[in-house]
DNA sequence: CGCATCCTTGAAGATGCTCAATTTCCGTGG
DNA sequence: CCACGGAAATTGAGCATCTTCAAGGATGCG
């Protein structure tokens, strides 16, 4: 995307790979202070933080390939706290390299804003979902948005593991353990999907694509 | 804040100012190519789009001395269309003006992120807010907020108009106007506001703080 | 001054929440 | 490797909140 060789080697001479992290580690904490952004290699993260009362919200799950980390890029300190959800490894990419290369190649100055006006439509999709949408939509649309984002990544997106808790999903959706539960039992109901504990099978994706409010052309191809 | 007088001057000779324009009316359009950002001098303006099924989703409201408009910088086209609450007059800054005079005046820059910054911030509120408050918080989250941002612009933040309808309110808050209305009249019961349409006279801000789930410290002194 | 829009209120119904009881799953230690 | 114990998930019953539908009243613009 309008890098060069050179350009790309000394990004990567930049990049600092880690070992995987296990299941319920913190890569770092709302209000730590921002040292780096980071790149999901495998596994999977849910960035979240907590309220005043103690309660804690959930922010939004993230895909290999996804970067966490850029949402206080100019506050210098994070807004929200990053924790596996299952085996996890990322890259880091120390800050103050990000930004001597960011100067020196406009294209990745550009993609880092690219990146971070998606995250925004993304909030502002979540924030309709919240306002409109009943249980049923919700539970899709995440259904939808995890099983589009595996088959960019060259994963099956109609059988996968979701590695987070139900309990995680209603926080996320704004929803009860409960009502994600009930919702999950109604999807299998009607043949929607299957769902034994974590491992979801999606049967009927057309049908699930309409809940999701979401266009289904780009999705179908198996 | 650390912009000289001749930078100021500089970017005031680029402004334009406009003639007031009238309830009801658009400044710019969804989809538009952006052209400029607006600086609201007087009045107030709704931000909002159309969804697939042609239900409007309101995206905020704004107040004088805001920016709109900066929402898509990055992608050249409004991601929501903005209009007027009520007689309204606004400034107009070029883009290509202000794209040139950031570079010169690396303050302008920094606070033009910042106030990207202070957006996601407010988005994240507001997901907040959808996801777990009820429909008695949520207005009252509301009224703080406008009644804040009035005081912070030197206008009486105990009594004000609210220009903007309660079926806007309730679609903002993911309510219906049946139900804001009834929250309205809810809190008169209580004593803690009266409102004779869109003259709203707040009464007992500390419980309407208390609602709103905001810190009353920086908010009591009238 | 009149019509359209906005606002309010009521009654009935639906959706999702709370509380409580099991069951299943999974990591840990023996 | 198995058994145990705690956490996560499921299910049910009752309930609160908000929505829907319907009607009447206020408001304001032309």
């Amino acid at each position: 995307m309008g890098i060069t060789d050179d350009q790309l080697s000394r990004l990567d001479a930049v990049i600092v790979r880690h070992a995987p992290i296990k299941k319920g580690r913190h890569w770092y904490r709302a209000g730590d202070t921002v040292q780096s952004i980071y790149a999901i290699r495998s596994g999977s993260v849910k960035t979240h933080y907590t309220l005043e009362d103690g309660a804690e919200q959930v922010a939004g799950f993230h895909l290999p390939g996804e970067l966490i980390g850029l949402d206080a890029i100019y506050t210098r300190e994070h807004g929200s706290s990053a924790t596996a959800l299952e085996t996890t490894s990322i890259c880091e990419i120390p800050f103050h390299h990000l930004e001597a290369l960011s100067t020196q190649i406009p294209e990745l100055q550009r993609q880092l804003l690219r990146i971070m006006s998606q995250e925004m439509r993304r909030d502002r999709s979540l924030i309709l979902l919240l306002s409109k949408k009943t249980a049923e939509q919700r539970v899709a649309w995440l259904l939808y948005r995890i099983s589009r984002g595996l088959e960019q990544r060259h994963y099956s997106g109609r059988e996968f593991f979701l590695s987070m808790s139900r309990n995680d999903i209603g926080n996320y959706l704004g929803l009860t353990v409960e009502t994600v539960s009930r919702v999950f039992t109604r999807f299998q109901r009607k043949n929607l999907l299957r769902a034994e504990g974590k491992h979801i099978a999606l049967l009927d994706t057309e049908h699930l694509c309409r809940l999701a409010g979401a266009p289904l052309a780009q999705y179908l191809p198996r």
